[in-house]
RNA sequence: GGGAGAAUACCCAAGUGGCCAAAGGGGGCAGACUGUAAAUCUGUUGUCAGUGACUUCGGUGGUUCGAAUCCGCUUUCUCCCA
């Protein structure tokens, strides 16, 4: 594309959706993209990584430190939110911007991923699913309909198509058919959507699946193409698989996917497939990972995983990561950390959740950096020669 | 001074003849965690070799084919009465 198109393509999705992307420099050496994403609430960097913050909180985080270690969107969830405290509440609120106090953009996941994490108090059927309550086991039934309606009502910038995210291992025949029923939810969301007032400041995003079969990936894909979206992402994979399998199935889809719009690895969240996954393409990810192995006792750091619960950092007075310079690195120790878990005090989550999604976050920096520099592969075996990963 | 009761592994605590190296908690140790039912879950926790052996239930001496469990003595602790 001439550089002409690209700034007029540009110029359009600036003006027809709510969020779009700027791409800003393709990596030489590796065809990672670097860019912008516009959203109501302000912009933010990529490719860069979205914390997760389920409950409209992020896990032991408080806004302003989000912030501060430099998130640009988080993403929160509808499900839960539905289920408690319910949407009315935080339409009521202002909506989830006001209701949690994060004026930087929010992205809501559809609750497709409760269809597979749930799946013991769960039945899929044509017209939704079926959700017995984790809280109280009352029954409920989320539809495509009704996801994009609650998404709606909390007011996130991005909301999400509502999908099957399928299980891992699953047969062909069950994969297709899923992808098939996500493909028809998909339209449904669509229709909700551009129906609504709000398609005007929220950004619906669709979703392809296809479990681990290359070619129903881009069966669904090329089923996704047919909406005119503002984003799409990749869902169903980092539920399992070998990391090859799920580099495969990137590579399937990524390079047919358009290049003036986000994408979106969805729930993936190791260092590894942060960059791997950026070197295929995506924009964007998101993990519970690093809020999730610190409340349990564990960080990553450039040197690689540590579980600052064990013993051998009981008298380790060294930061987390001597070449990290997050609020916990800066002024607390391992062994003050370890001490903090194995009490059971409540800072020491703080101090492991912020570490690990300052680390993630800014790795996505450095990987952004690298970007325009042209030299991501060699940032890539650069870090993963320091972080233990055998290649 | 008299009487009653209790002592079990790192801690608390089950167990009152064999199925007991000994339940269950806690603590310790180790591991897992990927669009969050997760400050959770799993494994392990006498010793040594690892399908077995050895040493353990305050100490000691007995009874018995067999004892953490029954008996004698003893030590310590708790409570009650003086």
């Amino acid at each position: 594309m001439s550089e002409l198109k690209s700034q007029q393509k540009r110029d359009e999705n600036e003006s027809k959706w709510p969020v779009w992307y700027e791409p800003l420099h393709v990596c030489a050496q590796s065809g990672a993209r670097a860019g912008v994403v516009h959203t109501p609430h302000g912009s933010f960097e990529t490719p860069t990584f979205m914390p997760v913050g389920t409950q409209a909180t992020v896990k032991a985080l408080s806004p302003e430190e989000v912030k501060e270690l430099g998130a640009g969107i988080i993403l929160s969830n509808t499900y839960h939110l539905w289920m408690r405290p319910g949407e009315d509440i935080v339409r009521e609120a202002g909506k989830l911007h006001r209701f949690m106090n994060w004026d930087r953009s929010i992205l809501t996941d559809s609750g497709g991923f409760q269809v597979f994490s749930l799946s013991d108090s769960r039945h899929i059927k044509e017209e939704g699913v079926h959700f017995k309550s984790h809280l109280d086991g009352s029954r409920h039934l989320l539809t495509p309909e009704l996801s994009i309606k609650i998404q709606h009502a909390l007011g996130a910038d991005i909301i999400m198509a509502f999908d099957e995210c399928s299980p891992y291992p699953a047969d062909r025949a069950y994969i297709k058919a899923s992808l098939e029923r996500t493909t028809r939810w998909l339209e449904r969301c669509v229709a909700t959507h551009e129906a609504a007032p709000e398609a005007a400041e929220q950004a619906l995003f669709g979703i392809v699946q296809g479990g681990m079969y290359a070619d129903l990936r881009r069966q669904s894909l090329e089923q996704v193409l047919s909406h005119d979206l503002p984003g799409y992402a990749i869902g169903g994979l980092s539920v399992g698989e070998p990391a090859e399998t799920l580099y495969a199935m990137l590579e399937a889809v990524t390079p047919l996917m358009p290049s003036d719009k986000p994408r979106y690895l969805m729930g993936v969240g190791t260092p590894d497939y942060l960059i791997e996954g950026t070197i295929r393409g995506i924009d964007m990810f998101d993990c519970v990972l690093p809020t999730r192995i610190g409340r349990n006792g564990t960080v990553m750091t450039s040197q690689g995983r540590l579980i600052v619960r064990d013993q051998r950092f009981a008298r380790d007075f060294n930061p987390i990561d001597p070449n990290c310079d997050c609020y916990t690195c800066r002024n607390y120790s391992r062994a003050y950390v370890r001490h903090l878990i194995k009490a059971g005090e409540i800072f020491g989550l703080r101090l492991t959740s912020l570490h690990n999604t300052y680390f993630l976050v800014n790795l996505m920096k450095q990987v952004r950096q690298a970007i325009f520099e042209d030299r991501l592969l060699d940032f890539r075996d650069e870090f993963f020669a320091a972080y233990g990963y055998v290649k």
